[in-house]
DNA sequence: GTCTTGCATTTTGTATACAATATGCCAAAC
DNA sequence: GTTTGGCATATTGTATACAAAATGCAAGAC
């Protein structure tokens, strides 16, 4: 036996639950503020109600509920000012991620990403926007994984699905997408440069005009129960 | 009634017991790697198996617990790898925040700042460590706070408390504390400028020279139980 | 009409009983 | 001597009953 212990992956009832109930509120189903009957719940996903609470703790700490005591678990809604917290601290994420990753990268790594690159601009030249989604976080995936540091990783993650989950989608246009397409094209040469300064200078700039975009749409809209985190 | 709904702090019942578990492997009755039996931290800490479960859960969000289906929870023990990442990480935040702050800092901040130098450089002329310490910790508290970003100050505690949590303490010495009290001068005159690039620079020395110190500690220590996050 | 007060109902919090799983030990097989 | 199988025990996982708290409504006071 050689340490490479990893168990066969089952979900625990509660791992199961979060899961389900984190595609309930990524598709929309459980809108930002909504409460969270726990009985109503527990019928639908066919759980007692301590596996539900454990889930409910697990989604807590990846900032997608609010829990009240004693007045149950909330959907987390975003105000605008906690938009552009979280997609200031994506950039700075992202940054890091882009730095480490220039200091580490390999030949392999890059070619990887050159066809990544070539995909995702061959998408966007057939206005395939569900393909370019997917390629686009593809990319950014990589760059974190290049970097080679799994708090990191983790960090990012969570915040990520925090955003997603929160439906958080950009005012899209023709110029915008042009322009994300050349920011990636720069950071991937940044990279095959090792240019870290200049790759993290990138990353943040592109997050910035996508919190640009992101707040674009949010121009007016209510606090909402915007919570902190 | 206006809107600043702030209820009075009363802790749940498993809040209280995660943060008197928290306590216990601060305090290292509780040691990396150790197992914690659910029913005999029921009797320690007076509550029954549900609430204990709930903080469970909350310290696995903090990272300072791995729940193993079936295998009950366990304090986290932290790899030499895994540290490493940890201040790597600590570093890009502590950027991060110095740079976000040189853009908001007012004159009423550096005055305070300038203070807690000063007292610092006290503590550190007559050799008083614990002091040292708490000074330390609320210079760079303060950076996080001025920085302005909830989503960074929440990020930077978890991980903080982490680091402390699992008793992260340097190889000290004469020589890397004079370096590191040098440091800060230098930080708050790199806020005073609003330099925020060159505070960055300065604060992601700072954390990697801390960084070594620990890592120096840690030489030729054993992975017990090394877990990701 | 508005505000308070008390009660019924709903919902959440906690304890505990029972089920499922893991662990350790011992005997039997090879 | 090592390995395998099966049991007894310990420990975790889940459901549920009961307790505590919040909510909503209606009746009465002002």
């Amino acid at each position: 036996m050689d340490g490479s212990n990893i168990p066969i992956a089952r979900l625990t009832l509660p791992e199961a639950a979060a899961e389900r109930l984190r595609a309930l509120i990524t598709e929309g189903v459980l809108l930002p503020g909504a409460k969270l009957n726990e009985r109503e719940l527990c019928e639908q996903l066919g759980v007692s109600r301590t596996p539900l609470r454990e889930a409910f703790r697990m989604l807590a700490g990846d900032g997608l509920l609010v829990q009240l005591p004693n007045r149950g678990a909330q959907v987390v809604a975003l105000s605008r000012e906690d938009a552009r917290h979280a997609f200031e601290m994506m950039g700075a994420l992202e940054g890091f991620a882009g730095e480490r990753a220039a200091a580490r990268v390999t030949e392999d790594d890059i070619a990887g990403l050159r066809r990544l690159q070539v995909e995702m601009e061959a998408a966007h030249a057939r206005d395939d926007l569900p393909t370019y989604y997917r390629i686009n976080r593809a990319i950014h995936d990589t760059l974190n994984t290049v970097a080679g540091n799994p708090v990191l990783t983790q960090t990012y993650r969570t915040l990520n699905a925090r955003l997603h989950a929160l439906r958080f989608r950009s005012n899209f246009n023709r110029a915008k997408w042009d322009q994300a397409v050349a920011e990636h094209r720069s950071m991937i040469e940044a990279l095959a440069a090792r240019d870290g300064a200049a790759l993290r200078d990138l990353l943040v700039r592109h997050l910035h005009a996508k919190q640009q975009a992101v707040l674009e749409t949010m121009k007016d809209q209510e606090v909402l129960g915007g919570t902190s985190l």
